[in-house]
DNA sequence: GTGAAAGCGCTAACAG
DNA sequence: CTGTTAGCGCTTTCAC
């Protein structure tokens, strides 16, 4: 409607340097500065209309939103960081091979839909403090909130980390008043999981579980484990732990290694599908008889060649919640949040019928 | 050896805002500003320590190093993205359920380790632009480098997008002079499919792949789906195409829905691993007999429950190889590079012996 | 060998 | 309703 164009190169003229040259090929990125001179208005204005803060009349807003559309204007995120916001979430991933973290992200993708921020991930580095780097990087980054699924960092740097910005830690068993938690149900889990086993008529029942720690860390593994050695020793019956490393290989060697070592036990209750599918493997590759039921619930579970048993967790639910809580936080929420979800037991081929 | 501690205090009356407070609660991050100010030398002094540019004092690095492990300081990457580099390596990602992808990153994490370069990613949004969002989501966080995995962006913004940030373009089958490419040799891995398929005697082979376009795309499933086409009807088979959003669920309606319809096809060639675990479901479901083979060899695809013939792409090498492209370019090449990767047919049980 | 100062692009008072 | 201005934390000449 108004907006007349100005006359060409005005605007680069006003700017003090061009941003285009001949056919339209961009030199460099056009700023605020740039937009404000092709609109013939001030930065404030333009940074106004971007933030559609209060005070700009209609007209304006007209101008300033064509110049920025002609110059392919985008905000530096660098620059809106140095005063503030970011409009990114950061989530620290431990290992993408697990198909759990992936259900997490997929939540938060969605729970994003439609907002200004944008999701980025941070894989831990293989071997390094957990996750903690990629923690620190990604507040290096001034994300405006972060998801931390590692829950092996220790609690000083969480509450440290939290202090500067929104943080929810995904799966830890404790809670905070600094940061907000997002779990699953452990306990709850390792008993339907348990329980299940013992419908069927199992006694012998081995645990795959994670290196050994602290047997009263906050982590889900860990109470997936106490609960997994109250639920034996309640029926008088003697437990059998199998540690690991992370991951479907080292669950593989370890599980051949107690089958090599005569193990009994009629089923494995393993801390995760991931390792799960190692004990599959390991099962399939000897020979041996054994139930086997994970927890998650991924994808590949429910196929129905490897049909295994397992705990599901809403991965999606949660993740969209995390992502939820830290909108809150970003919008002023002060309490800390603390959120268990349910989970349920799908029961599959891989717990077939008699021990 | 030399560096005495400054009277408490000094440091941050000089810098004009105290860092901490009390029991060494961080108010706020320290700056550059905090760690010159604690070190008793001036902010470029700081700056050239951390840079470890020329001309600086052994005995001043060593106390403006003591200064910022005091003050547990750590650079601003929004600051130094105002001047330049922010050390970091973005990955766009089209769909983190593809365990392919997750390859990719393994080997891109593993390559930059040791370097002072930090790895994001973005994931694309579900049902978005193919990663467009994503993509421009990274170049304005002003990465260093970019590795873009969905091929599906137009080559106007690629090269839009190439000149402004070092950017390696995973499995086009084109070549640009703008940007790098890193890709396997998809010709040749769906030739090695084929045969493998022929020399088993399967004459009525159907192909299972993404959405209909232009034939002549760019893109990696593009070109397995010419090549399919040419190797049946150089021996003067028919084709049968199946076409198939992308995801394992998806697959498995398509592959369901062409059985149903009654489909005599012995043999399917998947675009991917992934799509193949969805035939492999829907040939289960069904009880139909049909061989099945996938592509790229994802962990899945060895486990002996699944036991998946497919062609594995070195995707952690490939990974691997296009960080290093980026840190080339960063560190001043000019010239586009091109890399295709041989692939390698890893045949298994599904696809078994007769049709 | 060290420091002063300019400026990157943006936001948020504040003045007109 | 619109424009001016002061930084945010860092890098980088350029003097000393």
């Amino acid at each position: 409607m108004t907006a007349p164009t100005p006359p060409p190169g005005a605007a680069d003229a006003a700017s003090g340097a061009s941003v285009r040259v001949g056919t339209g090929t961009p030199l460099r990125r056009a700023t605020i500065e740039d937009v404000a001179a092709r609109a013939g208005v001030s930065r404030a204005a333009v940074s106004k209309v971007l933030r559609d803060a209060y005070g700009v009349s209609d007209a304006m807003r007209e101008r300033v939103t064509a110049a920025m559309a002609e110059l392919n204007y985008r905000p530096s995120i660098a620059a809106r960081a140095m005063r503030g916001r970011t409009y990114t979430i950061g989530i620290e991933l431990p290992d993408l091979a697990n198909q759990f973290f992936t259900r997490i992200v997929r939540g938060a993708t969605a729970a994003l839909e439609g907002t200004p921020y944008q999701l980025i991930l941070a894989p831990a580095e293989t071997g390094s403090r957990l996750g903690y780097r990629a923690l620190e990087a990604l507040v290096d980054r001034q994300v405006d909130g972060l998801i931390a699924v590692s829950p092996r960092v220790d609690e000083d740097a969480l509450e440290r980390i939290a202090a500067s910005v929104p943080l929810v830690m995904f799966g830890r068993l404790d809670k905070s008043d600094r940061y907000d938690v997002v779990a699953g149900d452990d306990l709850g889990g390792a008993r339907l999981a348990l329980q299940h086993l013992f419908d069927l008529g199992h006694t012998r029942i081995a645990h795959l579980t994670l290196p050994k720690e602290d047997p009263n860390a906050p982590y889900p593994h860990s109470g997936r484990l106490r609960e997994y050695l109250a639920a034996m020793a309640d029926r008088g019956l003697d437990a059998e732990v199998w540690h690991t490393d992370d991951g479907e290989e080292p669950s593989y060697r370890a599980t051949r290694e107690a089958i090599e070592q005569g193990t009994t036990a009629t089923a494995v209750f393993a801390a995760h599908d991931e390792l799960a599918f190692g004990v599959l493997r390991a099962v399939a590759d000897t020979g041996a008889d054994m139930s086997v039921i994970g927890y998650d619930d991924v994808a590949m579970a429910s196929h129905p060649a490897i049909s295994l048993t397992s705990v599901d967790q809403p991965g999606e639910r949660m993740g969209a919640r995390a992502v939820e809580m830290l909108l809150e936080r970003i919008a002023g929420r002060t309490a800390a949040a603390h959120e268990v979800f349910e989970v349920e037991l799908k029961p599959r081929a891989s717990t077939g019928p008699a021990p």
